[in-house]
DNA sequence: AGAGCCTATGTTATCGATGCCATATGTAAC
DNA sequence: GTTACATATGGCATCGATAACATAGGCTCT
C-alpha cells in the first residue's frame, strides 16, 4: 500500500530545500532573509536547491513563528462612485507594497455600524498590524474601540474611535477655493449642494464655504445635502432651478456636479451663462463632458500613502497633506449683470 | 523577577479559553467550528470564557495546521478607471465573502508581465487557494504556467495559460447589440473607436460590431484604438471629425464615448443630429452628462461572483454569463437624410 | 448480558518557519 | 599561547490550532 507511486505533491518544506543543499533549515531560512552570517558559497547553494525544487515559503507558518503578519488592513465603501475613495485604495496598496506589506480589503455595502464591526473584525481575526478606515464612522461602538485599541488604526475621515489616529485632511480648503473662485468671478452668493452628512468630507467642505461667505460678509444660503451620486445632485439641481436667483453652486463632488447641471439645463438655465458650477474631485471625465467642469483636485493618493506610512510609524498624525488645486474649465463664468 | 506584574498582553490561545473553561483546547477548537458532538452545556461554558477572555483565534496557526487559507487573490488594474473591473471587483468580494473566503488584492500599476509575476508570486506566497485574474495576460511565462498549475485560476479576460480556466464571457454580444442598435435606426455605416488590442474585451467587441457589420452586407471601416480612457476617444474622436460622411459610432467604453463626443462637437458635429454615439459600460454618469449616453449595460458584479463559484467548484468552465442590455437615451438618432 | 455503536471528550503528533542557544571554526589581541 | 571575539552553522523548543486516534460512558438490539 504505502509503497504506491502517489506522493501528495505536497509544496516543498524548508526542510526540504535544506536536505537538498546538505544544510541545516536554519540556514536556509537565514539564507532566504539574507541574514548576514552566511557563507556566499551556502548561499548559493541553497538558493539553487530552492530554485530547483520550487520552493515557496509557507506564509502561515513563517506569521505564526514570528508573529509578525505584514499585512496592513482596508476599510473602503463598495460602490465604486466615491473617486477620492478609489485613490486612496491605489495609494494605501502602493505605500504598502513597497514597504513590503500585503493589503487585505475589507469592504462594506454602505455606511452601518454592523456591517463596519463585522468587517474590522474580519480583520482582526485575519491578523492585520495596522487598519486603514476610509470611510465615517458613523456611530463607534464598543467592539470598534476594542479592535482598534488592540490593532493601530487609522481613519482618514476625521471620525474616531478613543484609540484610532486621525490622518489630518483639510478639506475647507477645497470649499474655500472653489467659493472664491466664484465670488472672484463676481458672483454674489453661492449655493451648495453637499455631500452626506455623516462624511466628514462632506461637512469640512461645506465650512469652508460657509466660512469663504461669512468671510465676504455674505449670509450662506441653505445647503442642500446629496449622497455623492449624479442623482441626487440631479434632484437638488431640481430644486435649485425653481430658485430665480441662483447664478453660482458649489457641489462637493464632480458626479452631483453632473446631475446639478443636468437639471437646471431641463429647468430651462444655461451653464455658465445663467448659473456657474465648481465642484471638487477633478475625475477624468470631468474635461469630456459638455460643459467640462471647473472642479478642484485634490491628492487622495497621497493621503492613503500617508495613513500607511503613519501606521508603520514613519509619520506624524495630525499632519495635513492633502493639497487641493483648481482646475478652471467651462462650468463658470462671470454673472450675466455684474 | 518573575514575579513582576507585567503580563505583556499576550492575545489569549485555545489553551487559555481551555482553561478557564475547564475543558481540553480540542473541545473549544470544535465548539468554534460547530462540531456536531459538543454538549450544549459545555458549549456555553465554552463560549462565556471566548467573551470573558476577548479571544480572538490565531489565523495563522489554523491555516497552517489545517493546510486551508481560506482566502481567495485578484488581480487587478490599478487605475480606477475601467468601470466593468471595479465591478468586477465587488462581485468576487461579496461572493468570496458569502462563502466564507477572504480577498487579498494585488493590483498592478499597468499591462506588464513583470508586474504580473510579481501580483501572481505575491499571491501564491500568501497561500491563496484560488486566483481570480481579470487583467489580460499580454504574455504568459513560465513562471506564470507554474504558479497557475500549482493553484486553480480564473481568468475572466478570456486570455489563459495552460491551466487557467477560463469563464466565458461573450462580449460580441456587447458589440452587436450596439451595432444593431445604429443600423436598427436606419445609419448605413458604423465606425468604431476599440479599446487596447490586448484586451479581449475590445477584440471581442470590435468583433461583434464587425460581424454584425458584415450580416448586413456593409463592408466595416478600419476600426480606431483607443486605450479606454477619455482623452484616447477624444483624440480619435478628432479623426472621426475629419471625415465627412461618419453619421454613426460605436465607442468600446462610455468613458472614451465622452472623449469621442468632445471632439465630434469641438468639429462641429452635433450629436446626436449629425452623428449618433453607442458605447458600453452604462457607468452612472452616463445618463447626466450631455447628452445621455446611448449605451450597453453588461453585468460584470455577476461574472466576479462566478468567477469565485467557479473557483470554488460550483459552477462550470465555459458558461457564458454577462448579459447585455441596450439602455437608449439621448446619444442616438436616425441619420439626417434617411 | 454482551456485542456493537453512538456521543462527548481528551491526548498526542503535526503543520513550516523562526528564536534562541549551542557549537565549531578562524583570527586578532595581549 | 591563552583569552576573546566574530563568523558560520546546527539543534531544539515554540508559535496556536487541527487531525487523527484513543477512551469512557450510555444506549440499543438480540
Amino acid at each position: 500500500m504505502t509503497g504506491a507511486t502517489e506522493r501528495p505533491a505536497r509544496q516543498p518544506s524548508m526542510t526540504d530545500v535544506a536536505r537538498t543543499a546538505g544544510v541545516s533549515a536554519q540556514t536556509v531560512s537565514r539564507t532566504l532573509r539574507d541574514s548576514p552570517n552566511v557563507n556566499p558559497e551556502t548561499k548559493k547553494r541553497v538558493l539553487a536547491a530552492v530554485e530547483q525544487l520550487g520552493y515557496r515559503f509557507n506564509n502561515a507558518a513563517r506569521v505564526l513563528s514570528s508573529g509578525r503578519s505584514h499585512t496592513i488592513g482596508l476599510v473602503v465603501l463598495q460602490s465604486g462612485g466615491y473617486y477620492s475613495r478609489s485613490a486612496v485604495t491605489a495609494g494605501v496598496e502602493a505605500a504598502a507594497g513597497e514597504a513590503g506589506y500585503a493589503v487585505s480589503i475589507a469592504t462594506i455595502a454602505r455606511l452601518d455600524t454592523g456591517l463596519m464591526e463585522r468587517s474590522l473584525s474580519k480583520l482582526a481575526d485575519q491578523g492585520v498590524e495596522g487598519i486603514v478606515i476610509a470611510v465615517p464612522l458613523i456611530s463607534v461602538t464598543q467592539k470598534m474601540e476594542d479592535i482598534t485599541r488592540d490593532i493601530p488604526t487609522v481613519t482618514l475621515d476625521g471620525s474616531r474611535t478613543a484609540s484610532a489616529r486621525v490622518l489630518g485632511i483639510d478639506q475647507k480648503e477645497a470649499g474655500r477655493i472653489a467659493t472664491r473662485h466664484l465670488l472672484d468671478l463676481g458672483h454674489r452668493q453661492v449655493w451648495h449642494v453637499s455631500g452626506p452628512d455623516e462624511w466628514i468630507e462632506a461637512r469640512q467642505r461645506r465650512q469652508g464655504w460657509q466660512e469663504c461667505l461669512a468671510a465676504a460678509g455674505i449670509q450662506a444660503p441653505p445647503p442642500l445635502e446629496g449622497d455623492w451620486s449624479p442623482d441626487s445632485g440631479y434632484r437638488q439641481g431640481q430644486v435649485l432651478a425653481m430658485i430665480p436667483d441662483v447664478t453660482a453652486v458649489f457641489a462637493a463632488s464632480d458626479e452631483m456636479a453632473f446631475g446639478v447641471i443636468r437639471a437646471l439645463r431641463e429647468g430651462g438655465r444655461s451653464v455658465p451663462a445663467d448659473v456657474s458650477i465648481v465642484s471638487v474631485d477633478d475625475i477624468e471625465l470631468a474635461a469630456y463632458c459638455a460643459p467640462p467642469l471647473t472642479t478642484v483636485r485634490q491628492d487622495f493618493y497621497r493621503s492613503g500613502a500617508a495613513a500607511v506610512a503613519l501606521l508603520l510609524r514613519q509619520a506624524d498624525a495630525g499632519e495635513t497633506l492633502v493639497t487641493a488645486s483648481l482646475s478652471v474649465r467651462a462650468s463658470t463664468a462671470p454673472p450675466r449683470s455684474p
